[in-house]
DNA sequence: CAGTAGATATCGCCT
DNA sequence: AGGCGATGTCTACTG
């Protein structure tokens, strides 16, 4: 495992280590003083102060602060990572088209550069997933209601694709629209439209309904629900502690 | 600037320079062979792998692998870090309360680990926001619709705030509802929210409109908005490349 | 603290 | 490539 460092190297053997990993597939490490420019989907400009910088072999670029989980500034996979130095001084630039965007990341100082070699293991195991609940429905039913019986999932509508679809125990069509958490309006409209959408595919006069199934909503959705004539049952994913 | 680092440290050695640098509130990365366990509003199992590891002082917690521009496990601010040597291999653990939840790395190897001390310059300034559509809208109002006059913004309702509420050229109620790119059916089913919570608001009779904004809708977007008696406006935020 | 909606959201699936 | 919806979304703002 070979990891290349450099400390306080010169704009321009910084430079080189990056052209070489770059190279060599590696991920980088940067951690340096520096400015930072986006334009694209948005434009913003960062002024100077000591942030690490994470170059990817996939084209990703990550500049992180000391706070928050969310980089302050960054370019999504696919994009393509230059480096130069201009003026004496390093500059990183990750763009990528479509959308049309660009970052640019100008070195007052480095501090440190690494070259780390990173092999294997990317994908990760997740329970408690929507899906999971899913499963928890399709097998018992009647978590939905007495008399519920699923005919399809992913049952495509003109508005887009139902969670679960089936009948309940007088035989009229039934929505229902998976949540894995406590939900809030926004999924209250979503079953609203779907529900909608059936109506339309219904012979008149036949009634569906809709169910929305999560661990708790908010009063708005509740209101919601009940303008649109829609239910709601609590249920959680198994496995997982969710609140 | 006095950055810290160790290759290939002992993790009793890594350990001692780990709990120094929280000490210190120092930016951590470390990098080495490691497998991940998260559990919390889900839970996760990651293999064997190399991985960059980086503990911010606030207490986030992020886990990198050599791809995507998410974290293929992480733990948010106000997390705690603790660090501890478990049958002669490095832990780190990050939990938090509310959510409950628990990120640990165990590491088979250190390759590197470094101390950053971060300063300076967190925030950044961005252009091209539904803020800066906002701006534009109230300085040009004819934008809208000749004849629009905005009265009030983010005006509350029974369905929540309405981003920019006026009257057309007869007097009669606009619900605007603003995007900065391009919008799906989320966003009608939203503008649709806010109309009809001001229908009830509003004297028997007076119709409200509602004025979608955006760059541009999908074809789903635009049936939901006839349906609805919704209008559309292609706009985009100024000073940015929006697709 | 909960609710609500924006975001350079990212990501995966499917057409 | 675009549409669509889930996400351990994260984040800011408001009550």
């Amino acid at each position: 495992m070979s990891v290349t460092t450099l400390h306080q190297p010169t704009h321009r053997d910084a430079l080189e280590a990056l052209s070489a990993a770059f190279d060599r597939g590696e991920l980088l490490t940067i951690f340096g003083r520096c400015t930072v420019e986006y334009e694209g989907r948005a434009a913003s400009s960062l002024g100077p102060g000591d942030r690490l910088v994470v170059l990817k072999p996939d084209g990703t670029a990550l500049v992180h602060t000391d706070e928050k989980r969310t980089p302050v500034n960054w370019q999504p996979p696919g994009s393509e990572h230059h480096a130069a130095v201009r003026d004496g001084r390093l500059r990183v630039r990750s763009e990528r088209e479509n959308p049309d965007e660009r970052l640019d990341v100008q070195f007052e100082r480095v501090h440190q550069l690494s070259a780390l070699p990173v092999t294997g293991g990317r994908t990760v195991d997740v329970a408690g997933s929507e899906e999971a609940l899913r499963q928890r429905i399709l097998t018992e039913p009647e978590l939905v209601e007495p008399g519920f019986e699923p005919d399809a999932t992913e049952r495509e509508t003109t508005a887009g694709p139902v969670d679960v679809f089936g009948h309940d125990s007088e035989g009229r069509p039934v929505v229902v629209e998976l949540k894995r958490r406590r939900v809030g309006p926004d999924a209250a409209g979503q079953l609203d439209r779907y529900v909608e959408a059936l109506e339309r595919e219904v012979p008149d006069g036949v009634e569906v309904r809709g169910v929305l199934v999560a661990p708790s909503v908010t009063d708005r959705a509740r209101a919601l629900l009940g303008e649109r004539g829609l239910s709601f049952v609590s249920l959680e994913p198994p496995d997982a502690t969710v609140k």
